[in-house]
DNA sequence: GTCTATAAACAGATAGAC
DNA sequence: GTCTATCTGTTTATAGAC
């Protein structure tokens, strides 16, 4: 928790010309291994040596980039969020919908997260990282709990507002929305145990698309269902 | 991976007449220390010297009981499912019920469920252990799978199938049971930033209730849409 | 069965050459 | 900026007294 604008600062590189790209670099190969690992192994499991030999450096950049092991933990954290408002955009508040504008801009979330959670490639470190992390409650997740959860499920809370005539910050509608992003999210974390349900040997595209079927149909079924 | 029977396998304790209680003694100690240790911290992060300290007894007493620090955690897997099997008793095949009658059933398993996750005191060491084992896909969760998630989640979809008359071993009634399971999941794993966002300390009883009335109006909503 | 003491390996962090 | 070598503390597992 010392440094981190002590080298390049790499969020602001001068070299090029490119606004914000994928960097390149030890830093960030660094980070790239710490999505890896953390995600996959969590934060303890993971050793400095294995993040090291994995971004094909040597242990003592990590000390040298990012001050220490949770320097680097944290530097993962600014990764994904950069990374997701790449994805989404800004969060911002919808405009004023028909009920039936917003239940298809609700589906229409709901299959995008799942394509998002379950089958993008390049996602899936991000996804892993940032799963790892509420399971951990680790100190990462509070940074991407301010600066993108809290605004995702307020927009979703105005949607639902927007669907169904209810009031967009009422308990239950902060717990319906709750209970519509667990659903998807659930599937990322229960992978191991669904598909030996399943029999599936692992997510692909038929397998995310009867995921996404039946989230929408029980998104319509709830919504439905409301005053 | 070496005894587990050696000492004096505690499963069958001679000293006492009652058929199977909780158990006492140091064995029983560790036991206790690794559901709560390893469900909270993750395995690794869980030193062995931790667990002396919290079961009160000292370093090698893991390896003489347990072989191992992960022989230890297979014993405590054993523990979970001799402690839920306790509380649910054999996952038995229904009878046969109308549909009203499975709904009922259905919602009576769902609250139980969320009062199970969110609130039993004593069963909250259990619940963090098996969220960390599928968090970590560690070796006890297959053990735990084999013997009772399979069994329970069968149940589900039978009782789906009486409630709405589709087939109880489809595709897609697999999936809708799991996304019931899923929602309930989802609220205790994201229990910290939930308690955030709805500006809760904690779950306690009264937002246990409103959880559970939540689930419920949405278990409704789906099995109503269905055919 | 329980304990202390210790062995052998490994962790994160750092010093200093280049 | 990158690297090797090393310091210092901790880890799991074990040996052996009681």
């Amino acid at each position: 928790m010392q440094n981190d604008s002590t080298p390049t600062d790499a969020s602001t590189d001068a070299s090029t010309d490119a606004p914000i790209d994928i960097p390149a670099g030890t830093r960030a190969d660094l980070i790239a291994a710490g999505l890896y690992l953390f995600g996959h192994d969590g934060f303890a499991a993971t050793s400095t040596r294995a993040l090291a030999a994995r971004a094909g450096t040597n242990l003592a950049s990590i000390a040298y980039h990012f001050g220490s092991k949770e320097g680097l933990r944290m530097a993962c954290a600014d990764e994904v969020l950069r990374r997701v408002s790449m994805v989404t955009g800004p969060a911002v508040t919808p405009p004023q919908l028909t009920p039936d504008q917003a239940r298809q801009r609700l589906e229409a979330m709901l299959r995008a997260m799942v394509g998002f959670l379950m089958q993008a490639p390049q996602a899936a470190d991000i996804v892993g990282f940032i799963l790892r992390e509420m399971a951990e409650d680790g100190p990462a997740l509070a940074q991407i709990y301010e600066r993108f959860f809290l605004h995702k499920h307020r927009e979703i809370c105005q949607l639902i507002a927007m669907a169904t005539g209810r009031d967009a910050e009422s308990e239950d509608t902060r717990l319906l929305a709750f209970s519509l992003l667990g659903q998807a999210v659930y599937f990322r974390i229960g992978q191991p145990v669904i598909c030996r349900r399943m029999a599936w040997p692992q997510y692909g595209q038929a397998e995310g698309r009867a995921i996404a079927d039946r989230l929408a149909a029980n998104l319509h079924a709830i919504l439905r269902a409301e005053p």
